[in-house]
DNA sequence: GTCTATAATGGGATAGAC
DNA sequence: GTCTATCCCATTATAGAC
């Protein structure tokens, strides 16, 4: 709470004036993060183009989140285990429909004969673990597009085997 | 350290019979989880074959160690900022060595024409962040074999593009 | 709304009996 | 080597002045 209230410019008692506990803030911040993708990024699995278009679309949308957002998601992630078994279960119910939409575009890719991979679940769980793995080790001095377009490489040519 | 004492069928305080402090603990986890990597996998680099054999063979060996210590390898990523900053820099130049010896036989495959990648570090990134997502989802229930096959494929097929 | 001061809590660590 | 009892201290949280 100290850590916080330092990088905002109060004293930690006066967090309390905004927050009733820190499991709030906490939850505040994991709310948000995994909220914001299930509400702004998965529109792009919504609109017109094949699933190899649409998936493409939500890796970009998906790593520049995570460019802007880094500590937040790893703050999310590292501390799930903090918050209150309520709190909890909203946030991996969130977690859980974002899985399920990537799935679901990853299956229709392989119907529609654009990917190809036995297991729409397993391969989609790759694609997560994939890009989540880059909150641990980008720097604010990285090349954002540039790791996009590797990473959309890595996903849809590369485990995917689009094209 | 009571969660711990208990699982072990001993009260905290008994502990420190065995260990000299909780950092200690984690220290002694953190250390095996990332220098029996480095000494008993790496062996496989330096055996006979091309670099997709040799490293086909590390996927396997990384992912089967991680299959079977699964909680230590959260706790030592986990517990990482609570060492001491000594004991974290062994640890980290562990981790940076395994990394480093990964890419470099992604490199040598590239030079050899089996891979191809523009740039051997970030793929190796890509490959290492993939194997150690599992970490996060692997059940007891799982089929390991059937994990290392789909990996193997992931990376060496997909990430890497050989054959 | 922020501050100082202080309470309350939880968990790491120690002492000493057995 | 394990136990009970306790200490210690960092951290969360509250009270009340300004």
């Amino acid at each position: 709470m100290r850590g916080i209230a330092d990088s905002v410019g109060i004293k930690g008692a006066s967090l309390y004036n905004h927050f009733g506990s820190k499991e709030e803030i906490l939850y505040a911040i994991a709310l948000t993060m995994t909220r914001v993708p299930v509400e702004e990024h998965l529109v792009v699995l919504d609109e017109p183009g094949s699933p190899a278009e649409r998936l493409t679309r939500l890796i970009g949308v998906h790593l520049r989140h995570l460019a802007v957002h880094r500590v937040e998601h790893l703050v999310s992630l590292r501390e799930l285990a903090a918050l209150t078994p309520e709190h909890r279960a909203v946030v991996v119910d969130y977690r859980k429909y974002y899985q399920r939409r990537v799935r679901d575009v990853v299956a229709a890719g392989v119907r529609a004969g654009e990917f190809h991979v036995a297991d729409p679940l397993r391969a989609s769980v790759a694609a997560l673990d994939l890009m989540n793995g880059v909150s641990w080790w980008l720097r604010d001095d990285h090349d954002v597009d540039g790791l996009v377009d590797t990473y959309i490489d890595y996903i849809v040519s590369g485990i995917l085997r689009h094209g």
